[in-house]
DNA sequence: GTTAGCACTCATTAAGAGAGAGTGCTAACA
DNA sequence: TGTTAGCACTCTCTCTTAATGAGTGCTAAC
């Protein structure tokens, strides 16, 4: 059995009611909501063949059809009229974008309250890559007698700094002299590629600083092993999650919330490394909590090096056309605004 | 009516009771289950009594009573085994809390984290008080040509930075003397008393240097501005709320959810400005949407100085004695750590 | 190939009947 | 006078039953 312009028409019919309505459509509703100028007779029958094709299901006997994950993915690839946002919307989101690029992690925050807002989902947001920065700069400032703060700068801008003791005599040259050897052996460097033999390597040339270098070693190595953890996914519009009438069961909202603790599994569901734009419907991402689930992500550039991604989670019953221009447009807007910014 | 010591037993009785069940007792239950040597009429009679003082209600006709706000007051107050850790829950939290004391931020999510899993409610987390801080130095290193980082030393150790722009030819003594001035200026000063008169002094003495001045005191100012709304309350172990029968209905964990994502309304909660322990009860704490809840809150010190608050938000519901004696040990932990922490 | 008609299914809703827990009141008792 | 037993009454909760209504699949006619 093939699919064919009738059937098309009324797949498309049934995926749009539900997305509207969250409510199973029966082919009465569909004759008399849509003018396919066919009785409901007819589209029942065609409802029928989609249901063998897998596109659409029922809840129980006697119910309206509701799409299945396969309808959504049709739907999404070949029924869809993609949208594009109009310029109004366009502006909106450009001129939010670059109201806070000072921090990056402002720029995160705000892009997911703002991608939740305009989707009245949740997003989900992955700052840039830790890992893939490289080590640009080490300073020692004075703080107080027998601790500097060390400051870590990463040549994507980002800086870190902490607290670490000193010997109680060491001069400012000192300090200096072994900054200067951390930045020689390791500028340009990823902070992966830094933790190998190097460290052992600067170490031996410095041996007199004991306490000062394996302080900064110490602190050193806290931030690389930090660095995978640390790539915290920000979240945002969680609460979006109780309007949807697929949340009304308390159950649900329960294991739904509890992965949203959890890290890792919502990066899963970013695809971070999967360049470009994704639309994840259902099943389709391997989590049975997200099994009701679609996530639309996309990623972003800096310099033309993808080192982040943004996505929307909602109800595999979403306005996919909407979302996926608002998440599109905003990833391009994203990769603008960091790289103008960085310069 | 005057409470005796019969009275008060039954008090004790049915909030112990629902504390434990969640259920509405009645007489015959607490006649059965406690052992007070009296007939449930004799127990029908004082709580019709208790009812008229106020202590106890019924959600309807011909259902058992539990403990109105006031009911868990005189419990609080008067009837309440006041509970101590033993020593292994001691060790536990003291073990705990010294685990990670590098970033002041870790110890703030560390404490609310073990105070929820502790509690099985939700914990709030106040983290020091910014605008106390008082400003320690600034300080200029070189990062691009063009940009600086500007990094801000507060004296208790809080370490924030920015990337601000400067003149393409501004050379590393000029950004040591304007460095200087500042230094000079404001040191001591917490960020609240810097704001007036002192920035225009600074700006007047170094009006040559118009660009770095402008984006350094354009920083500060973003930072002393940000100062009092970023003290972020942290919160823990929101989902406990969800296993409390008391928010089975998802309107009510619609309502209490949003407003725990807005930070003014938890810190009110928490009364920091009010030192040692507080108990709230219910309608105690003047939002409705907390007039189910309690909050058993304290603050803590840094070398005798009040500077934060932690707290514990659970249904009026909830175990006093164990929760007060939890938050009561760890404000004393808290206290400790952070004031050796600090040296 | 399309449509009208019809029997059938199943969730949802409303109403009604018990059951159960608890109360307040009264009268008897120590 | 305080305590207790007994009893009628109230109100929620649960279970059952029946009615409703949306929708389907099948058959036969167009």
């Amino acid at each position: 059995m093939q699919m064919d312009e009738r059937k098309r028409k009324i797949l498309r019919a049934i995926v749009q009611d539900y997305i509207a309505t969250a409510e199973p459509i029966g082919s009465r509703t569909i004759a008399r909501k849509f003018d396919l100028g066919v009785s409901s007779a007819t589209i029942r029958n065609e409802m029928a063949d989609l249901e063998d094709l897998g596109f659409i299901e029922q809840p129980y006997t006697s119910a309206g059809r509701i799409p299945s994950d396969a309808g959504y993915r049709y739907f999404v690839d070949c029924l869809m009229d993609p949208k594009v946002l109009n310029t109004e919307e366009k502006e909106f989101i450009e001129r939010e974008s670059t109201k806070r690029i000072h921090e990056i992690q402002e720029v995160i925050t705000h892009t997911s309250k703002l991608l939740s807002e305009l989707t009245n989902l949740t997003s989900l947001v992955l700052g840039p890559h830790k890992a893939k920065s490289t080590f640009g700069k080490l300073h020692f400032l004075p703080y107080q007698p027998g601790q500097v703060i060390m400051v870590i700068v990463k040549e994507n801008g980002a800086v870190e700094n902490h607290i670490i003791e000193v010997g109680e005599n060491q001069t400012a040259e000192e300090l200096q002299q072994v900054a200067e050897v951390f930045n020689q052996k390791m500028r340009g460097y990823s902070l992966n590629q830094v933790k190998r033999s190097m460290l052992h390597e600067i170490y031996s040339e410095l041996s007199r600083q004991r306490l000062l270098i394996d302080n900064t070693l110490d602190m050193l190595r806290a931030i690389l092993d930090d660095s995978e953890e640390d790539e915290r996914i920000c979240l945002g519009g969680t609460l979006n999650m109780l309007n949807q009438p697929e949340f009304k069961d308390l159950g649900k909202v329960k294991t739904l919330f509890k992965v949203f603790e959890e890290n890792e599994p919502l990066k899963k569901l970013l695809h971070p490394h999967q360049e470009g734009l994704n639309v994840t419907i259902g099943g389709e991402n391997m989590m049975k909590e997200f099994k009701d689930c679609s996530v639309i992500s996309a990623t972003y550039k800096v310099n033309g090096l993808t080192i982040g991604a943004v996505g929307v989670l909602g109800p595999t019953r979403m306005d996919y056309a909407k979302v996926i221009a608002i998440v599109d447009f905003m990833t391009r807007s994203l990769t603008e605004v960091l790289t103008k910014r960085r310069r």
